[in-house]
DNA sequence: GTTGAGCGTT
């Protein structure tokens, strides 16, 4: 038994839980759908279809929540493979567990409109605007799972995209949002 | 009905 292997994270095996990752799915596969699926096997605590944030439609994978651990095993071995709107979902528990985690010290959320748009000048401050702020860090501490990613490979999405731009210099992390912002 | 493989910030 030296095989003390953290496998919490894991892709290829993740640990076991109420919470459920459904992929493949069709665009038009709705909550509905998959509550309508799911919920033969038990009671279901919940559904959460992602969903793109430009386009506003199915990114083709959901969550699901149960109420009890055995329902969830239950349907993580019938419900995976099975046909849903004409595609082979693909089911397995969740990795992580809930909407990622914001890096700390950037503001990972959508913009907010600053009312006009004349001039370039974000210059409100940030600082209140952060999730930290709106109380989202009171939920749960960092999910290990991302919070190792985005530290390993960026400080932010905006930053691997915008980083590169420059070959003379590389923009900070707060640069690059600034840019990301006036794109976007 | 723009697929693929996708682990989430409505």
């Amino acid at each position: 038994m030296s095989n003390r292997r953290r496998h919490t994270g894991s892709r290829a095996n993740p640990d076991p839980s109420t919470c459920l990752g459904v992929f493949g799915l069709s665009l038009y596969t709705t909550e509905r759908d998959l509550r309508e699926v799911f919920s033969r096997y038990g009671p279901l605590a919940g559904v959460n279809v992602v969903y793109d944030q430009r386009t506003g439609r199915s990114r083709g994978f959901a969550f699901v929540y149960f109420e009890r651990l055995e329902d969830s095993k239950e349907a993580m071995e019938r419900a995976n493979g099975m046909e849903l709107d004409g595609r082979r979902i693909r089911v397995d528990y969740s990795i992580t567990k809930r909407p990622h985690t914001p890096t700390p010290g950037i503001y990972m959320g959508r913009p907010t409109h600053n009312g006009g748009g004349g001039g370039g000048g974000s210059s409100s401050r940030r600082g209140r605007d952060s999730y930290y702020d709106r109380g989202y860090d009171r939920y749960d501490r960092y999910d290990e799972y991302d919070y190792r990613y985005s530290r390993r490979r960026s400080p932010s999405p905006y930053y691997s995209r915008y980083r590169s731009r420059s070959r003379s210099r590389s923009y900070s992390p707060r640069k690059c949002e600034e840019i990301w912002r006036t794109e976007t």
